[in-house]
DNA sequence: CGCAATGTTGATAACAATCAAGCTCGGTGG
DNA sequence: CCACCGAGCTTGATTGTTATCAACATTGCG
C-alpha cells in the first residue's frame, strides 16, 4: 500500500460497516450504512430509519469521470454520496463549465432540481464512486409523515444556501490567496467530521478543477500551492496535501 | 407625481387588493393580498390559504436603512417582503460587507437560517417597505399537513440554491460587462414577474450596492453603464434605467 | 514504453482596482 | 429663496492582480 493510499483511504469508517448486522428481518440499507449520524436520516430513530432506509432502492455506482446524473435529467432521485467524491458542474450556453461544488461521503446532491422538475447541474465522479438513489417524491410524502425527516429535509436545503452564499463571499471579495485558504480549511474540516485527519488529505480534485470553483485558473491555483509551500504553510506533493499551519492559514482566509 | 414614479410605483398591483374582499369571516391577510401567484402560498387553494394566512402574524415597516433582521438573531420567522426592496449583507470577520441577494416583492428571505437556527446575514430595506413575518416552526408543522405547502416550501428552498447557484458562476467565469449585463437581466425579468415593464425600472440601489453584489468596485459598475449607454444597449439617467435592445445584452450575458 | 493528461514555472498582457478630482442632485439651514 | 453641503455618481490616470501564452516536467494510464 503506498504512502498516499495509507493517508486516506474509506477503511476508516468502512470496517464499521463489516460489524455483524443486527438481525432484523426488514433492516433497510441505512440501518447498517456506515455514514450514519452524517448522512439525511442522521436525526431518525430506530423504526424511522428503517422507513427512510427503504425509500433508497438502489446504490449507483458510478465510475471516475462519468455522470450520476445530467443536466435536463428529470427530478426523480435526490442522491446521497456513499463514498468517493464528485464534482456538480453548471455548463453555460457558450459551453464552458462552472464547478459549483464538490461532494464527499454524507453529502446530498441534485437539490438544486426541486424548483424546476429538472437537474440545473451534471454530477461528475471524480474517482470510482457510491451514490444511493433516493426517489424525492416518495421522501416527501415520508417527511409528511415524520417531522423530523421533514425538519432534516428543510436543514439539508438550508445548509446548502449556507454553502453557496460562502462561496458568493469568497468568489465576490477575496483575493486569489483568501480562496485557496479557505477552500483548503474547508476541505480539512469536512474530512474531519468524516473521521479522517483533518491537515493532511488527498485532492480528488485537479488544479483545473479547483480553479473552476474558485474562479480562478489553474496556473494560478498551481502558484498558490508553490507559494503556500514556499511560506512553510502547507507541504504539497501532487494531490497529497500536508497542513502545516492551520492557524496561520485561517488567518489568511480572513 | 414625477416621471420616474409614474415608471414604477406599486399601484400597478396594489389597486387588485382594493378589490372588496369575499365576506368570509375568517378572511387571513393572505386571502386579500395582492401578491397572489407570486408568494410562498401561491399554490394553496381556498381554506388553506386562510389557514397559511393565519400564520402570518404581522406586517413588518421597515425604514430604508433599517435592518429586518440581524446576523445571529434566531431564526424565529422567515420574511416575506410585501412592498418595497431589501438586500441581504454577509459580514465578514474583518467587518467588509458583501451583498448576497436584492429582493422584491413576493421573495421569502431567512431560509439560510433554518440549517444553523440562527440568521447568518442581515436584511436591511433598500427604501421604505414592508415584510412578512412567518414563524418557522409554526410553517413547519402546517407544511406537515398541507403537502402542498411543504412542496412549496421545498421549491423555495430549491429556487433560492438555483439562484445563488447562478450567481457563483457569474462571480466565477464572467466578465464584469457580463455579470452587469445578466443582473440587468435579471431584474427586468423580475419586475416583469411583478406586472411591471421589463424594458423600464428604478434601480433601487446604489451603485455600490451593484458593485458589492457582483464583485466589482463602484466605478468599475458607472464606467460599464456609461458604456453601455454609449454602444446604445440601455439609457441610464441617475437610477432609472430604460433597456434599448434586451437581446444584446442577453447575447452580451452569454 | 509511450503518450496524453496534469502540473510547474516564466514572460507578458489585460482587466478591473485603486487613487484622485470634479460633477449632480436633493436636502437643509441661513 | 438661495447657498451650501454631502451622498452618490462620473471620469481620468495609474497600478496591481490575475489571466493568458508558452515551454517544459512529471505522472500515470493504456
Amino acid at each position: 500500500m503506498s504512502a498516499t493510499a495509507a493517508i486516506q483511504s474509506n477503511t476508516a469508517l468502512r470496517s464499521r460497516s463489516k460489524l455483524p448486522a443486527k438481525p432484523q428481518r426488514l433492516a433497510s440499507p441505512c440501518s447498517t450504512c456506515f455514514l450514519q449520524g452524517v448522512c439525511l436520516p442522521c436525526t431518525l430513530e430506530g423504526n424511522e430509519i428503517d422507513r427512510f432506509g427503504n425509500l433508497v432502492t438502489g446504490k449507483r455506482r458510478v465510475a471516475r469521470g462519468s455522470a450520476l446524473f445530467q443536466v435536463g435529467d428529470e427530478l426523480q432521485y435526490v442522491y446521497a454520496v456513499c463514498s468517493g467524491a464528485f464534482k456538480t458542474v453548471i455548463v453555460s450556453s457558450h459551453g464552458d463549465e462552472t464547478i459549483t461544488g464538490f461532494h464527499l461521503a454524507g453529502d446530498l446532491m441534485g437539490l438544486e432540481a426541486i424548483s424546476g422538475g429538472r437537474h440545473g447541474c451534471q454530477a461528475i465522479a471524480l474517482e470510482d464512486s457510491e451514490a444511493c438513489a433516493i426517489p424525492f417524491a416518495a421522501l416527501s410524502s415520508l417527511a409528511l409523515a415524520l417531522p423530523q425527516l421533514q425538519q432534516q429535509m428543510f436543514r439539508m436545503l438550508s445548509s446548502e444556501i449556507t454553502r453557496d452564499q460562502g462561496l458568493i463571499v469568497r468568489l465576490g471579495s477575496m483575493t486569489a490567496e483568501q480562496r485557496l485558504a479557505a477552500f483548503l480549511l474547508s476541505l480539512s474540516s469536512r474530512y474531519q467530521r468524516l473521521g479522517f485527519a483533518a491537515d493532511r488529505f488527498v485532492l480528488r480534485m485537479t488544479r483545473e478543477e479547483i480553479g473552476s470553483y474558485l474562479g480562478l485558473t489553474l496556473e494560478t491555483v498551481s502558484r498558490l500551492f508553490s507559494r503556500f509551500q514556499q511560506e512553510g504553510l502547507l507541504v504539497v506533493r501532487h494531490r497529497e496535501v500536508t497542513l502545516d499551519d492551520i492557524e496561520r492559514l485561517r488567518r489568511i482566509a480572513g
